[in-house]
DNA sequence: ATATAATACTTCACATATGTAATATATGGA
DNA sequence: TCCATATATTACATATGTGAAGTATTATAT
């Protein structure tokens, strides 16, 4: 059997595609995919604590810690102590990053479907069932 | 058709993925992936110089600059400078990142078939083909 | 021969992560 | 009420990357 050399090539893939990638996004929305991530999870999760985001992106609560300050300072997020519980903070994302949002779905899914290019529909199924045995093996079995 | 969302599940698989196995190679080797995908890269191209270690990991110039002083702090390699070329050092590994890097060797086999685990020699075949377009298209189509 | 361009590497400011330790707040008993 | 413990967030040191700008050194084209 050959040598397939699947965590090299998805390591490599993944890094020089999202070099590519936040490029283009940096022209285009003024944010990276790092960021991008976290406005569409915010899209869904409005008023939502770190913690929640940590899990939602798989992301470690400092590295959430200095997105949002990033972020915050980007104006793309306000965040307000929390009423009930004085040790969390609630999220909200401003309008500009919820333009931004808008803005930014269009250009995902066609950047989805030119990463699909060559490959028929059960391909890529078999990719996408690829990538979610990574995760959840990534996540713990 | 279904969202595939095919990049960020390649960036989450990754992330997710390397996070794990950088902890199981820091406990098992003393490096993570970053600095064993260059020990790698240069058991077979010892004496080589910066900028080919670049173009071998896709990474810029600069990002190998401090690379190469870290591992060099660690004792991975040693450069010398080059008497043709005063611009250029020449890169060796030390015996230690030898060791190391044959240590790697069954340890990323079984990393990989592990990953392999549940798809047929066919699938992986397609996975294999999508991070090689991938990573075409990245370096540029 | 010398001005100019290209090359190889470094340095800087920053973005993005990690892990550990410290701090702040809540909450459920004694 | 007060403490032990759990939970949430922050702070710090470090690893890893980017791009832009800078410094030598070498090559090239008049």
């Amino acid at each position: 059997m050959a040598d397939r050399r699947l965590y090299y090539k998805l390591n490599q893939a993944q890094h020089l595609l999202s070099k590519r990638v936040d490029a283009e996004l940096a022209g285009a929305l003024g944010i990276k995919t790092a960021q991008l991530g976290a406005v569409f999870f915010l899209l869904e999760h409005d008023g939502c604590m770190l913690k929640e985001i940590s899990a939602g992106l798989g992301l470690n609560n400092s590295a959430i810690t200095t997105l949002v300050v990033r972020m915050e300072k980007g104006g793309l997020l306000t965040r307000e102590s929390c009423s009930v519980d004085g040790r969390s903070y609630r999220i909200h994302l401003t309008s500009k990053a919820k333009a931004i949002g808008q803005k930014a779905i269009p250009v995902a899914k066609e950047l989805n479907s030119m990463l699909s290019q060559g490959f028929s529909d059960e391909e890529i199924d078999t990719v996408i069932r690829f990538l979610d045995s990574i995760i959840s093996i990534a996540k713990g079995e």
